[in-house]
DNA sequence: TCAATTATGAAAACGTTTTTCAGTAAAGAA
DNA sequence: TTCTTTACTGAAAAACGTTTTCATAATTGA
């Protein structure tokens, strides 16, 4: 994986190439995310941001998000106790592992389901065209906490 | 599986072994519910319902549900657009095949996770302690319109 | 039938997200 | 560098869905 100033970087590039104008607010937000191995809500990214740049405004903390997530850099975070929180995406299709407790994220590959999606798409005449897997748990760190 | 109805007075019934009072409003939200195979928001909840009480409140529609939800009788339902869905529970764990279109939502078992979720607990170091593995697509009508 | 207590719905409060808008700043041209 | 265009910004307000409050109504068991 990239490292973390690099990917800041490669982001700030991709939202130029995009058209987009790299404005100091932006820049905060993007080294919140890129910076970061934990879900965080807007409301996170804004509290932290406003450390690296202190005007930022939470309006925009949710614009950027929302063009982070059309360019595929951040992902939205499903979880069972609430669903708008954001995360730095990988290449390619990943699964997810969050801890419950602090939120980190890992991610994993391995698509076994294959098998599985031809059958229940048999089954049930459905098309699948796309899949969740999540795991839920506690990470290394928190169990030891716990 | 029961058919409506009896999933209705079963329900019903469950509520009371709980100690809950059986009143009108109640029974409304209960039989959208139980007799609903798409994925229901409280708001779309409340419409439907008021068709069989009108005096129905939107308020009572989420008091209903959580209860519901707490008894294990029907699950929040998770999709890329909103997180704020209720459906019919099963009995056991399942896995939801959710259409996009409609809302219309199927079952299926077959956990050929354990292997997976093993060596990802290995790999990780995380404890796993749940996991969520949903389908979208479309359901068969759904194709024909599309 | 009655009394105790739970449940109800309207209204208000709440927290989060989106829209509006006047002022600001980035980026390319001269 | 300075200028001009246009996108971007943040404060405030609006909008939205959910939760709380509270006086009234309805269920239940005696």
């Amino acid at each position: 994986m990239l490292n973390q100033q690099e990917r800041s970087r490669t982001w700030l590039q991709e939202l130029k190439h995009n058209g987009y104008r790299l404005t100091s607010p932006r820049k905060a937000v993007v080294e919140v995310m890129a910076n970061s191995d934990t879900v965080l809500s807007p409301a996170e990214v804004y509290d932290i941001g406003r450390g690296r740049y202190a005007k930022l405004g939470l309006v925009t903390v949710y614009r950027t998000l929302e063009k982070l997530e059309a360019m595929g850099l951040v992902q939205r975070v499903h979880r069972p106790d609430g669903c708008e929180a954001f995360i730095a995406g990988v290449e390619g299709h990943q699964h997810l592992l969050i801890c419950e407790n602090c939120g980190r994220v890992e991610y994993f590959g391995g698509d076994k389901l294959d098998g599985l999606i031809d059958k229940v798409q048999g089954d049930s005449g459905y098309e699948i065209r796309d899949h969740w897997l999540q795991f839920f748990g506690l990470c290394r760190a928190c169990q030891r906490n716990n």
